[in-house]
RNA sequence: GAGGCUGUAGCUCAGUUGGUUAGAGCAUCAGAUUGUGGUUCUGAGGGUCGAGGGUUCGAGACCCUUCAGCCUCCCCA
């Protein structure tokens, strides 16, 4: 055999026949609990404008853009400019005279940019969905892929919590159906506001986000040096040693930050904001997280983070509220907030707890085998009557051996063959074989096609 | 961007301090079996040992370089 010297991208893959249906389960899933809120579908561009995407999430996800490369960069008319917009990418800087596009990065700020431009026609409160997949330039590593699909359901043009309680409810829906166990966490930035508020400024709520986020990795003695290295004294870290030290039931928890950051109008806003969507929402395995800060900047109220029990994965969603997202494209005040769901940790992980359900496999149902030309007319026949009436049906594509026959239908898990051999057509019988059970039945064509119709 | 582990048949892996012609299981194909599969038996095909260089009488094994995959940190879905 010839030698294949063929290879994917990193980060990507193929996927096979049984995987597809298993991805489509999930999606199917999603987009049916979407519709059923009344999100409607939208879907974008593979790429965008560098200026689109850049600056969006932060300065580590700016690196982690996909950028493509300008065509005609060969042209030597053009070569003296190149060669100068090539020092400016050396630099560190982007430059429109090499790269001017780039692969999506999420659905969030393509949505946002497609609001912004149609936000005259849209009806508001306008909610989308959209499954569609992103690209991000990381390193790969378990549940983490350079191309992978988000599905997003986000609300623009409401301030209610609302929004924030059916997004809830979408998130325990959708994991409920599929049979997976989770814990949506939720938070809320006024709360982490309030915090920095109250330890010494606003300006520091990205450094103290950034010690907290780690608690449960590195601990709280740790996250206190970090704290004290970005430059936070004794007493405001015991204030956040206080806020990390808050555990129990979320009633607990609720009394307990009231209790802390309560005061502040800023924060009072927060507990009020989760505190709503908790008891609003009823749903049980919704959980305050004080920890949850989310490293994309444009979140501003509550937010969510979904995680999977029982297994060892990174978040399989997230989301929450931006209050101006629209407004970095020049039109402001269309608040939104929205909730992504990863489907290919999803899979990951249903895949690794054996949570998808044998009914996932829907391929040919029936097989007929061929035994020759008058045989296979008839059959041919039959199988169209079949497909006619929505049934997959398959003839085998050669008169072969029974022993070939039987195997392709077990290769493809075909449930059920028909034999029509020449005694079979002299009698205008066929044979019926359940492999699973190795029953098998003589009846008429016409009972043949009832019992597959039926 | 930093670090660790692994690359041998389509897949999962053996391969002794460096030593004859690199093996096994599964899978594939053929036959036993031209109208009844899954079991069994027999046989066959399939390898630039990831790539390049070096040490050596001799390298799958040791050294260097490089590529790929997996994993960890950072960050995220």
């Amino acid at each position: 055999m010839a030698k294949v010297n063929v290879s994917l991208p990193q980060g990507t893959r193929d996927f096979g026949a049984e995987v597809v249906r298993k991805r489509t389960y999930i999606f199917s899933t999603i987009k049916s609990v979407f519709e059923l809120y009344g999100f409607e579908p939208l879907e974008t561009p593979a790429m965008e404008n560098l200026d689109t995407l850049m600056g969006k999430y932060g300065e580590e996800g700016d690196k982690l853009i996909f950028k493509i490369l300008n065509n005609g960069l060969d042209n030597p008319d053009k070569q003296q400019k190149i060669k100068e917009d090539f020092e400016k990418v050396l630099a560190g800087k982007n430059s429109s005279g090499i790269t001017e596009r780039a692969l999506k990065y999420d659905l969030t700020i393509p949505f946002a940019r497609y609001v912004a431009m149609n936000h005259n026609q849209l009806t508001m409160p306008f909610k989308r969905y959209q499954v569609q997949p992103v690209w991000r330039a990381d390193r790969p590593q378990k549940g983490r892929y350079r191309e992978f699909y988000q599905c997003d359901a986000d609300v623009v043009g409401s301030k209610s919590l609302l929004n924030e309680i059916e997004l809830s409810n979408i998130y325990a829906t959708v994991f409920n159906k599929l049979g997976v166990s989770v814990e949506i966490k939720i938070n809320s930035r006024k709360i982490l506001a309030a915090l920095a508020e109250i330890c010494g400024g606003a300006d520091k709520m990205v450094d103290i986000t950034i010690a907290i986020d780690k608690l449960d990795k590195i601990g709280i003695e740790k996250v206190k040096e970090e704290l004290a290295q970005r430059g936070l004294n004794v007493a405001q870290i015991s204030i956040i040693e206080n806020y990390l030290n808050i555990t129990g039931s979320n009633e607990e928890k609720l009394a307990a930050i009231k209790q802390l950051i309560g005061g502040n109008e800023t924060g009072a806003k927060g507990i009020e904001e989760i505190e709503t969507v908790y008891r609003q929402s009823a749903i049980n395995n919704l959980q305050f997280d004080f920890t949850l800060a989310r490293g994309l900047n444009y979140y501003t109220g509550v937010i969510f983070e979904v995680k999977a029990n029982n297994v060892q994965m990174g978040s399989i969603g997230g989301g929450g509220r931006y209050d101006d997202l629209t407004g970095l494209f020049g039109v402001p005040n269309i608040p939104g907030v929205g909730i992504s769901f990863g489907v290919d940790r999803i899979y990951d992980v249903m895949e690794e707890l054996k949570l998808f359900p044998a009914g996932v496999h829907t391929g040919t149902k029936v097989l007929f085998f061929n035994l020759g030309d008058a045989e296979s007319k008839k059959a041919f026949a039959l199988m169209q009557e079949l497909r006619s009436k929505g049934i997959a049906a398959e003839l085998y594509h050669e008169n072969s051996k029974f022993d070939k026959q039987f195997k392709y239908a077990e290769k493809k898990q075909i449930p059920f063959i028909v034999i029509i051999g020449t005694k079979e057509l002299e009698t205008n019988t066929c044979n019926i074989k359940e492999l699973a059970t190795g029953l098998q039945e003589t009846v008429s064509f016409d009972e043949m096609l009832k019992k597959f119709t039926a």
